[in-house]
Parts: C-alpha cells; sequence; structure tokens
DNA sequence: GTCTATATTCCGATAGAC
DNA sequence: GTCTATCGGAATATAGAC
C-alpha cells in the first residue's frame, strides 16, 4: 500500500525538524516521491495546510504518548516526556515547537493557531503532572505549578536547538539538571 | 551623516529577529532604505555575509555589555543578563541565537562558525558569573556552574521564543523563576 | 565608491491532462 | 482521484552605469 499524503506529511516533518519551515520547499518533498512538485498541491494546496497537518499529527501523537503513560507513577511520566526526544540527537531534529516558533509572525493563522494548541496541550499536561507529582511526595520544588512546567518546557526545547548549534553536551547536560527535581 | 551599511546591519537584525533568517529578504531592507535590492549587494556580496556581519555586532556587543559590568556584584551581573532582553518584549523579538538555531543547518558554514563563537562566549562567561557568585556565597545551587550556565540561557532563549507563541505570562513567569538562585 | 538594470534560479500555486 | 505542464512572481546574485 502506498499512502502519498501520509508520505508527504512524514516528509514535511522531518525538513520542517531539520532545516525549518520557511527554508524547505513542495520540490525537496516531491524529489524524494519521485513526483512533481505541483502534485503536492493536490494533497495540500497551499504550504500553510501542509504545515497545520504537520503540527496536528504531532498533537495527535503527543495526546497517544501520554495516554499511554497514565498508569505510570508521576515521575515515571516525567522521566519519559524528558527522554522522549532522545533519538533527535543523532538525527539532528528539533521539536516541532523549537523550529517553528522564531518565525511564527510569517506562518498563516491557522498554523499559528496549531501551534498554540499545541504548546498550550503539553503546558496545561506538564502542570497537572507537575502537581500529582508534587501532591505524592515524588517531586520538591518551590514556584508554581505553571511557572515550574514553562521553566521544563523551556529548558529542554533550548537543549535540542544548542545540540544543533554546539553539538556538545549541552542536551545531556541539561536533562540531567531537569531530572534532579 | 549617512551610514548605509551600518544601517543594512541594523535592518537585517531586526528581521532576523522578528522573522527569521530564511524569511527576510534583500528587498525587505532596500525598500526601507529607498534603494534598489541590488545596492545591498555592494555592502555584502551574498546573504551569508550579511548574516556574519549581524551575528559579529551583536558579539561586539555583548562583550561591551558584560565588560561595563565588571565592577557590579555577581548577583547584579546576573540580574542584568536575565533583564537585558526586557524591551524584546514588545517588539516580538527573538534573540539571535534562537532566531538561527533551528535553521543551522541551512546556514552558510561561516554564519555557522559565528553563531558557534557567540553562543560559547555567553556560555563561558555565565559559568565563570556563577563560579564567582557561588564563591563569593551570593548563589546557590549543586549543579556544575556549565550545567547551571546551560540551563539559564536555554530558559531565558526559550523563554524569548514562547513570548512568540503564547504572548502570555511565560517570559516573566521564566525570568522569575531564574532570578531565585 | 555607490547604486541600477538585468539575469537566473527557484518558489508556491493554477489549470488542465490522464 | 492523481498527477504534470506551466505561470507569475520573488529570491539571490552579476555585470555594468553613473
Amino acid at each position: 500500500m502506498k499512502d502519498t499524503r501520509s508520505e508527504i506529511i512524514s516528509l514535511a516533518n522531518d525538513l520542517i525538524r531539520t532545516v525549518g519551515y520557511n527554508a524547505f520547499s513542495y520540490a525537496d518533498i516531491s524529489k524524494q516521491l519521485n513526483i512533481k512538485n505541483a502534485a503536492i498541491h493536490y494533497y495540500f494546496p497551499s504550504k500553510g495546510d501542509l504545515g497545520v497537518e504537520v503540527i496536528k499529527r504531532n498533537l495527535v501523537a503527543f495526546n497517544e504518548r501520554i495516554d499511554s503513560w497514565k498508569e505510570l507513577t508521576a515521575r515515571e511520566q516525567l522521566v519519559n516526556y524528558i527522554t522522549m526526544h532522545d533519538g533527535f540527537i543523532n538525527k539532528n531534529w528539533t521539536c516541532i515547537v523549537g523550529a517553528l516558533s522564531p518565525s511564527f509572525n510569517t506562518l498563516p493563522e491557522n498554523m499559528q493557531e496549531e501551534l498554540q494548541r499545541l504548546v498550550e496541550t503539553i503546558i496545561d499536561w506538564l502542570s497537572d503532572l507537575l502537581a500529582k507529582g508534587k501532591g505524592s511526595g515524588e517531586f520538591k520544588f518551590d514556584e508554581t505549578f505553571r511557572a515550574k512546567a514553562y521553566m521544563i518546557h523551556a529548558a529542554l526545547l533550548s537543549a535540542l536547538l544548542m545540540n544543533k548549534v554546539l553539538k556538545k553536551e549541552v542536551y545531556t547536560s541539561i536533562q540531567n539538571s531537569l531530572l534532579n527535581i
């Protein structure tokens, strides 16, 4: 079976993470699928439509993921979250949020909205998790749940970005700091 | 007096921070200066040359800044560092590192090198500052100086990025967390 | 030394072929 | 339903005018 539409989203997802949204073109995708770049427009009339679909797929994947963690302890869930991007390091991938946010102003409105939805979902989940973990005595921290969630999310996002620039131990270093809660 | 070259760098700096490197063109700059886009090529033959100059200017500015803080206490210097981007919030600016790192792979080699130099300068200075502050009893933390520097830098960078996406209290929240050291 | 006219390549998108 | 031929415009860049 061949699902061109799904392959396009997958390739776009890869490109956004490796070079960014404004740096890739339909041709980059169509070449890999041995079709003309215009063929992509059948599935996604505009580049923004494709971008929206990439974010949506990531949101669905995130929700499925945290759902599968439901029975775990708060600490186990936090460890899973903080290590879930480990495979990105060798692929030189950033998270979708880190990839898209610097050019947020240039994105079409529906992409902006979808990206906001994704970030809010992550922060909400993380805040809840931190509340649970603090309530159960698993975590110790003084900030509000939301402030702590912002911190963890922010540090992890930048850790992936810095992995591109410094190619050193930044990612692991930040990861270790975050796990020490 | 008119210094076209300097104005070009200044406009490019603004554009990189607001829309990102790959999203702006020479035309965006030339329109504002009432010249043809090709005129920019006289000052900066390639877009990468302009990008390098923007980063270099930021590196010089950073060095001048921290130099002017030399006589301050470690805590005062840290507060200055953590608040030095406050003016960015209303302008919807990111720091240069946050703006360029997601598309790091697409940048010409000399831009990549210059960006690495900038990040290393920041991290080195921050590590030294944290060492001083811990030595003097001003700061309390358990991680290594470098790990702590990575964390602060990462959180601040993302805070600026998230300000674009969520337009909420993220920046201030992270700032407050970082000042509580 | 400073800038413009122009070339070239590439981009996203439409109209229409199969 | 799926894809190609092709357009209009924008991007970076060169050659040459003033």
